[in-house]
DNA sequence: GAGGGATACTTGTCATTTGCAAGTGATTCC
DNA sequence: GGAATCACTTGCAAATGACAAGTATCCCTC
């Protein structure tokens, strides 16, 4: 079990996304766009699908995503980042950044640092539209 | 085992405190000022040493915290945030703004989370020191 | 409208990790 | 010299996670 949270707000934080999974599939939806089950695991992080179900529901739960089908396709379901789950892009990249000053292997350009920063969701669905009409993703 | 990064930012620094305890051992030296063993055990999160133990050994492995023996007391080892460490606390700060948002426990002044924004280590070791000079911690 | 494949899961089993309690070794205090 | 303090380590039971297989629902083709 994941602990609960109580007064201090680091481990309200931590009680919400403080696992090993939480934060990589928050990753994955705020910059890849990934929505579905499929995309998550496809992420070459190697998580398991028992885990995946439970990080998934427990993240809607927490009202950090939320959980529709696929009106075009009803076996899919879509996962998509609230308001609470967008608003966890300065701590994605407060980590960014920090990793970027110690990971020798993270290399984040400043400039495309910066773009993030300025306009970031409508920079990546811009993005994502633009790699989608030139053919379907790996 | 707490899995190895590479590639993407994020993996490292989840990496490096991407676990239930790590980020509050983090929490308790950069907000609290605690440096020995005991501080941790005491802080009331219900770690147990075994694990204490083996995330202490850890984050001296990645450079996030020095160990050191206390010269004054040799039974005391004295654990101390790097640089590297310490460059963390834009992490914290941007977790610390989310809770403030989104958790009803939470309450940080404003005016206080300015004040730690601006000149935060002085300000608590300038803090800590006016505790110690009125009396000993809790 | 039956059959097959896709998608999002659940279940079962075993390995790893954690929690808890007790124990150990070095150091200091009396 | 003996007791207390501190930072751990060890042993064992319980919880969690990884892996593989199975199931339910929906769509698509024939």
């Amino acid at each position: 079990m994941i602990y609960e949270p109580n007064q201090c707000p680091i481990r309200f934080a931590l009680g919400v996304f403080g696992d090993r999974w939480s934060l990589l599939i928050i990753r994955d939806m705020m910059f890849r766009g990934s929505t579905r089950f499929q995309d998550f695991l496809d992420a070459g992080e190697g998580i398991s699908t028992n885990v995946l179900s439970d990080r998934l529901r427990r993240l809607e739960m927490r009202r950090i995503i939320s959980r529709e089908k696929d009106p075009a396709n009803g076996r899919q379901v879509l996962y998509r980042l609230t308001d609470k789950g967008k608003d966890l892009l300065p701590v994605m990249l407060a980590m960014m950044d920090w990793a970027e000053k110690y990971d020798p292997e993270t290399n984040v350009s400043g400039e495309l640092a910066e773009r993030i920063r300025t306009d970031f969701f409508a920079l990546r669905d811009e993005m994502l539209a633009a790699i989608n009409r030139s053919g379907p993703q790996a």
